[in-house]
DNA sequence: TTTGATGCAAAATATTTGCAGGATA
DNA sequence: TATCCTGCAAATATTTTGCATCAAA
């Protein structure tokens, strides 16, 4: 854990709303003016598969990082992209529980499940979850 | 609707998996060799606009096309990337629905609602929702 | 003739990688 | 010393855009 990952880490946690990678990148050089960016993309990507941080990917042209690693939704504005979290893992109506999230107009909602086909299944060994 | 809108609506449609854009592009190309890439983009963006096909945004670095564009849910496989439909729209224990899908040994799931934000409601007038 | 679409190429965007040097154990 | 990490720059990958031309209404 290194001084830059460690500035990394916080600045994933502190910037709270799914930062993207500048934006990360943009908060680190605050405290820490020579870092590069391809030190952050490194040092997100190590602690996703680690489990540290989340990768999100939730859509839009560029991916997004969260200190919360639980399973949690989300809720994306079409208008400005940014994204917010919306409650509970385990969802009844989708729709009635997004629209209590902070007063969006939902107009849908994606469902996406992750894990390997029959094919990957049989390939791997014991390897652990790849992040996502 | 020119020849060339034609022959990408219909790629997507035959392309059955949920075909990235190069996909597409490489298929069109089997009946019209000079399309260029661009134009391919060009019409992906148009007929989502319309309705006509969904852009997927899965995750991944690619976006996906779909012909289907109901909100169904999809299945993504961390080992090579595949992108299938997994089941209804409405989704009750989010998890074993997805068990069902395929064979997938499912190691999570991720839901994003989609809309506007309070900010961005006030600012747009009766415009429409936009494509995903 | 006006409108919109095309092909091509260049630009823009986002992310990854090679490499030489640096820090750490 | 061995290992891993860094900064920088260049390379990739994906998508978008400018522009001259073309086709159709």
């Amino acid at each position: 854990m290194t001084r830059q990952r460690q500035l990394v880490l916080e600045a994933v946690s502190k910037a709270g709303r799914h930062p993207t990678a500048d934006e990360v990148y943009a908060r680190v050089r605050r405290r820490l003016p020579h870092i590069s960016l391809g030190t952050v993309y490194r040092n997100l990507e190590v602690m996703a598969a680690q489990g540290l941080i989340q990768k999100l990917e939730v859509g839009g042209t560029q991916k997004r990082y969260d200190a919360l690693t639980d399973g949690h939704c989300h809720v994306r504005c079409l208008g400005c992209g940014r994204v917010e979290d919306a409650g509970a893992d385990r969802v009844g109506d989708v729709e009635a529980k997004a629209a209590e999230a902070a007063g969006y107009e939902v107009t849908g909602h994606r469902v996406e499940f992750i894990g390997y086909c029959p094919r990957c299944r049989k390939r791997r060994g014991a390897a652990g979850p790849q992040t996502v």
